[in-house]
DNA sequence: ATGCATGAGCA
DNA sequence: GCTCATGCATA
């Protein structure tokens, strides 16, 4: 059970070289400035606040794209605003039918969804503590917007995640790993929040990092593991998912400006024990969780994505009909609407507002 | 690298 | 119930 194999090791060499497709990130926004700088609220719990207009003011929100920058607190629904204002105007011109909605997807995916005996399987419902490294976000912006620097009154969100398999971990990571300082973070960030979110910047930014960090000989985990030891008050660690995301480009605009001085700081102080080549193991230890991931057959993904381009907010009602259709359960369907529409929201960034 | 999932905060 | 930030599990 211990052999997971990779995850913690795929620094260099990813065996999948070029045949992952990768998705669409969301390259160069407009060159210099957007607008929506800061996704970080003053002091409001976690992440953004992004509920905020959401399902409602999603529509249109055309016009309203300055966003007020930070003061509102809450940030999702500015950045939200914002980038809707760059969304094309899509509105569900299907707005009134039900079971023609359905009927419609129902045709386009028909063959699929025929046969229903598609061998999906369902799983209790996991839960896991869940660590919230959102506050770290928070934390970080300076007061420059907010003016509200707490101070180490932060829940720091340390880690209960995995084991890292530090036990291959050659020297060199350790090192990287071992710097725990108590600082305020880098320079830089005294003066971003503002000036940082210049996507150009944060494309050259994450190349670099990426580029450094390989340098370094740690991985995408290591790094998510480590920012707990920079001790940032409210910074915890977090997943090589997104580290990876980060470096990929494929997280919010708003995320990416948030997690910059983040990595910045964590990049810097790496670098700085890489070079005087510290070594001291720290561990953390994870607990046990084990989250069973459905997978959504394609024959019922194809549906999925036949109803999602007519109705990509489909109503409570029309996803149980859709999870019956489709035999998956309710939730199932609910999720995968949601995950969709986040992924299409990066698309349509990538795409080059 | 990415799919499915959780959870906070808001409407 | 949505969005958004994130994460576990997995291809």
């Amino acid at each position: 059970m211990m052999m997971m194999s990779l995850n913690s090791k795929q620094a260099f060499s990813m065996p999948h070289g070029g045949s992952l497709h990768v998705e669409p990130k969301y390259s160069a926004l407009h060159s210099t400035s957007p607008g929506p700088r800061l996704p970080l609220r003053p002091r409001p719990r976690s992440s953004n606040a992004g509920g905020g207009g959401a399902a409602a003011a999603e529509e249109e929100a055309g016009a309203a794209a300055p966003v007020a920058v930070a003061a509102d607190g809450s940030g999702g629904g500015g950045s939200e605003a914002m980038r809707r204002a760059c969304l094309p105007p899509h509105r569900n011109i299907f707005g009134g039918l039900d079971e023609s909605l359905l009927a419609r997807a129902e045709a386009l995916a028909a063959v699929d969804i025929v046969s229903q005996s598609k061998s999906h399987h369902h799983h209790p419902p996991h839960h896991s503590p869940f660590k919230n490294g959102r506050e770290l976000l928070e934390h970080l912006s300076p007061g420059l917007a907010l003016g509200a620097m707490a101070g180490p009154d932060g829940a720091v969100v340390s880690t209960p995640a995995h084991a890292p398999h530090m036990a291959t971990m050659n020297p060199m990571h350790q090192a990287a790993l071992s710097m725990a300082h108590a600082h305020g973070l880098p320079s830089h960030m005294g003066c971003m929040s503002d000036v940082d979110a210049d996507p150009r910047d944060l494309e050259a930014f994450a190349e670099r990092f990426k580029q450094r960090r390989i340098k370094l000989g740690v991985t995408q985990a290591d790094v998510g593991s480590a920012l707990a030891n920079l001790k940032i008050p409210g910074v915890g660690s977090l997943s090589q998912s997104t580290i990876c995301r980060f470096e990929s480009l494929t997280l919010s605009h708003n995320n990416m400006i948030a997690l910059k001085p983040i990595l910045q700081a964590w990049l810097e102080e790496a670098e700085k024990s890489h070079r005087e080549k510290l070594t001291k193991p720290e561990l953390f230890n994870g607990a046990e969780k084990k989250r069973k991931r459905t997978s959504i057959a394609a024959p019922e993904k194809r549906s999925l994505e036949a109803y999602f381009a007519i109705q990509p907010r489909p109503s409570s009602e029309k996803i149980a009909a859709i999870a019956e259709k489709l035999d998956l359960k309710k939730n199932v369907v609910r999720v995968w609407f949601c995950n969709q529409r986040q992924k299409q929201k990066r698309m349509k960034y990538s795409a080059g507002i």
